[in-house]
DNA sequence: CATGAATGAGCGTTCATTCAT
DNA sequence: GATGAATGAACGCTCATTCAT
C-alpha cells in the first residue's frame, strides 16, 4: 500500500489524538479524534489501521518529541553537572510547555493498547537520555544496574516531578529543583 | 432480619475485581467481575452502587493492604537504615507475592474513575510510609520538599522497581537492592 | 390465603403508590413505593401479588375516592342545574385538593397494566356520576348515546378542565365555570 | 459524499415506532423499533439522538398528520355547520383508518418523554383546527375561554369519540355523530 | 482516496419478583 | 408475616470498524 496522500492529515490526527487523550484518556472515541482533526470518521483508518496502531504511533512520536526537547541546545562544552541540569530543565520545561502531550503520554504509558514492542522502542529512545545523564559510576550499587533500570527510575522521578509542577505551578521551580537533586543523588 | 449482606461476598467481589483489572484493566466488565466472584450480575450493585464506587473502594483497600504489608513486623529496636531496608523489602515482597494486586493498583492509580477524594485518602496512607522512611533531613534541598512530594517520588521509584522485579524475576533481588539504594541516597 | 395482617400497611402502600406514580409515572419502582410506605421491598408483594395488581387496586380506589368526593353533600332538594353544578364543583375541588391523586389516576388511566376488567368496573362507578348529572333527554342525538359514552365524554372534559385548573390556578374558577358550561350544553 | 442519510430509513423508523408504541406503549424497546424498521440497533441513533428525540419527533409528525387529514378537502364554499361536520368526519375517519397512529399518538400524549416544548408546538398545530371549527362566539361563557382551552376540550371529546368508534365499530357512525353534536353544542 | 452512514456486540445499570433468614 | 439480599433478563446507548457512494 502506498503511503497515504497527506502527511498533513496524519499529523492533524495525531495532534487531535493528543488533545482527545489528554481530556478523555485512552477511551477517547476515534470519532472524536477524527472530528477534532477535521477529517472524516473513516479517514482515520486510512492513516492508521486500528485505534491501537494510532496509539502506538502516537506513543513513539511523543517519546521522541520529549527526548528531542530534553536534549535540545545541549552545550557541547560544559562540565557534567551543568549538562545534566540543562537536560533536566529542558525536560521539565517541555512538560510545562506542552501539558497535553505530557498527559497524553502518561495515559498511553499505562494503556494495554501500547504493545511491548512499542515500549521496547520507546525505551531505547529514553536510554539515550539516561546515557547522557549518567555520570561515570563511581561507587554504590546503582552502578551495576542495567541502563534500562536506571532510565526507568529516572523517568519515573521525572514523571512525578512533572505532575507536581503541573498541579502546583506556583512552586514549579522548587519541584524541578528537588526532582533534579533526587535524580542526581540517586545516580552519583 | 433478612439475609444479611455478606462480607464474604463483598470480599469475593473485590478479589474478583483485582483479577479482572489485572487482566483487562479498568475496562473490565462488571459482568465479568460478578461472574468471577460467583454472584449475579446485579448483586455487584448491592455491594457497590456503581462501578466507580467499586473501583474507589478497591483502590483504598489495595493501598491499605500494601502499606500494612510494608510496615509488617517492623523491628522496634533497630538502627534507622535497618528499619528502612526492612520496610523496603516488605514492600517489594508484597508486590512479588501479590502481583495481581500490584498490577491492579497500578492500573487503578491512573484511571479517571478514581476520584481526587480517594486519592487524597490514599496519599494519607502512603505518607505514613514516607514518614517512617524519611530520615532526619540533614542537608540537600529535598529536605524542604513537602512530604507529599517525597512520598510520591519514593512511590514512583518503588513502582518502577516492582515492575522490573516482576518482569525479570531472576534478578529480582538485584533490582530490589538497587531501588533501595536509589531511594536511600535520594533521601539522605 | 388469609387476609394479610395489617390494613394500615396496605393503605400505606396505596398512598405511597399515589405519590410515586404522581412523580415518576407507572414506571415508578416497586422498591421506591415500598420505601415510601415504610415497608420492606418484599412486603409489598404480600399485600399485592404483582405490581399490576397494585395498580389495578389503586385505580379503582382512586376512582371511588373521586366519585365519592363528587357526590358528597349533594343537596337532596334542589333544582337540577343546581345539583349538577354542585357535583361539578365537588369534582373539580377534589382535583385541586388532591392533585397527586388526580395525576396518579390520569397516569394509571392510560397504562397497560390496568386491565379491561378493572376499567369496566371503574366505568360502572363513573356511570353513576353521569346518571346523576344527566338531565332527562329532551332533544338532540346525544340522548340516544349510551350512558357509557356520555360518561366518558363528561369525564374527558372534566380531566381537561382539571388540567387547566392545576396548570393555571390563577384562573381556576374560570376554567371550572367554562368546563361546566361545556358539559351542561352538551347534555341539555 | 458518503452514503447520504436516507429519508426512507427515517420514515421506516418512525413507522416502526408507531407500531411498537401502539402495541407496547412508550416502553417499547428501541431494539424492537429498529428491528421492525429493518435497520441495525445502532442505526436508530443515527437518525434520532435518543429515544426521547424519536418520540418527540414522532409526536409532532402524528399531530401534523392528524391535522392535515382533518382539514383535507375542506369545501371552500359551504355553510359553517357543513364545514365543521366535514372536519369532524375527516378527523374521525383518520382515527378509523389509522388506528395504530391514533393509539400511538394517545400514548405519547401522556408520556413524560414528550417535552413541554414539543407539546407547545403541537398545540399550535391543533389550535388551527380549533380555530377553523370555532363558530363566531355568540353567547355563553365558553366564548371567553382561551383558545387553548377550547382546543383541548374539543380534542379530548374527539379522543373519547375515537375510542368508542374503534372499540365498537358497529356503531361507529353513531358515536361520530353524537361526538360531533356534543362539540357543536359546547361551542355554539 | 474521502466521506459518514451502517453495523451489532458490548456495557453499566435497573427492577419485578423470589426466597433465605 | 416481615425483611431485604439475590437474581438475571432487559434496556438505552456507544463505538471500532466496514463499506457504499
Amino acid at each position: 500500500m502506498a503511503r497515504p496522500r497527506s502527511d498533513e492529515k496524519r499529523s492533524a490526527i495525531l495532534a487531535a489524538a493528543v488533545r482527545a487523550i489528554d481530556r478523555h484518556g485512552p477511551g477517547a472515541p476515534t470519532a472524536l479524534i477524527a472530528k477534532e482533526a477535521g477529517v472524516a470518521n473513516g479517514s482515520l483508518f486510512t492513516y492508521f489501521q486500528t485505534k491501537s496502531a494510532l496509539f502506538n504511533a502516537l506513543y513513539l512520536e511523543l517519546k521522541r518529541d520529549m527526548a528531542a526537547a530534553a536534549l535540545a541546545g545541549l552545550p557541547a562544552v560544559a562540565d557534567l553537572p551543568e549538562q545534566l541540569r540543562h537536560v533536566w530543565s529542558n525536560w521539565m520545561e517541555w512538560a510545562v510547555r506542552a501539558p497535553q502531550k505530557r498527559q497524553a503520554l502518561a495515559r498511553l504509558g499505562v494503556c494495554d493498547e501500547v504493545t511491548v514492542t512499542t515500549r521496547a522502542q520507546a525505551q531505547r529512545i529514553m536510554e539515550e537520555l539516561a546515557y547522557r545523564m549518567k555520570p561515570p559510576p563511581a561507587r554504590g550499587s546503582m552502578r551495576e544496574a542495567p541502563l534500562a533500570f536506571v532510565a526507568a527510575v529516572m523517568n519515573s522521578v521525572a514523571e512525578t516531578t512533572m505532575d507536581f509542577m503541573l498541579t502546583d505551578p506556583a512552586h514549579g521551580e522548587h519541584y524541578c529543583q528537588a526532582g533534579f537533586e533526587a535524580v542526581w543523588r540517586m545516580l552519583s
